[in-house]
DNA sequence: TCCATTGTTGACAAACACGATCGACAAACC
DNA sequence: GGTTTGTCGATCGTGTTTGTCAACAATGGA
């Protein structure tokens, strides 16, 4: 039930943008930041803008921004542009549909869109927005193994 | 986020034999029934075997039964045997750990650590017997349109 | 104008996992 | 003994994943 490193440094890739804001973002600095392969993150971002979630500027001084509002970047879709399908079988995808032996089963077919369903609620909540944010409140307070107490700074919700 | 042929397979398989109750199931009744390739089924009938799910008898009349009530095997721990982790990422598996640049980003980390809790939740929580308890079910009532009772039928989209 | 920087493109290739097959063998039953 | 059935080990083609490379194009600055 593994993702690709492509979807794991795609969604990096696409923090390190994001956290630039109206900056041009290199793909060294991302190479420097994450220790990803450089010349498969040039594969990756060509996978990114293609996909219409960050724009390019050549020469000097150029670089990856991103295309809209980071809130509008769904995970979701960032995976399922670098993954396919979310789903664990294509036979319960609703992006990617496929036959397969497992419909023989309504149980287990039922079961495995259960575990789709899962997945694809948690992923399709989150923005890349909601990632910076946590990213920089994770930055303001270190590492603790205590989760913070207090009154929930409200969940952000697309 | 896929899931290999092996582990829908190995699913499969362990409920055509769970059907059988005490009787032996032949690898053929599971062919028969699933139209999976026998040679490859074969492979993971002595998977399903070696990790304790079933046990076998050779020769005439042999075959294979559950090594223990379908009550006591869990999903979860059936696909484990066939593939390795439920996690989407090994960085963040329970069972199968191993260091990845996503730890680099607590907020990525943190997204698919709840990814994989989200599928282990419901794949630790199912047995073969709930599936077995599923399928006959659905075999008493013959596969309509409309789940029981409620308004709509809710289109039947995949 | 020329150069350094940086993204773009397409092709390529090594490594690995997946899906599957085969042949020889071993037990159980008739 | 012969048939049925599972066991084992090896192998193998294919596709995907991961990663590289070289040539090219645009941008900014000297």
């Amino acid at each position: 039930m593994r993702t690709t490193a492509a979807s794991e440094y795609g969604c990096l890739a696409l923090l390190a943008i994001g956290e630039r804001g109206e900056g041009w973002c290199k793909r060294q600095e991302i190479i420097d930041r994450f220790a990803v392969p450089g010349a498969f993150l040039e594969q990756i971002l060509r996978k990114l803008t293609a996909a219409g979630f960050v724009v390019s500027r050549r020469g000097a001084e150029g670089g990856f921004r991103l295309a809209r509002p980071a809130a509008e970047i769904v995970i979701a879709d960032v995976m399922r542009a670098m993954d396919g399908p979310l789903a664990p079988s294509r036979s319960v995808s609703e992006n990617f549909y496929q036959p397969s032996p497992l419909e023989a089963s309504p149980a287990y077919h039922q079961l495995f869109r259960k575990v789709r369903d899962a997945i694809a609620a948690i992923l399709e909540q989150t923005t890349l927005e909601d990632i910076l944010d946590a990213e920089r409140d994770h930055h303001r307070k270190p590492p603790r193994a205590g989760r913070r107490a207090g009154p929930r700074p409200a969940p952000r919700r697309r």
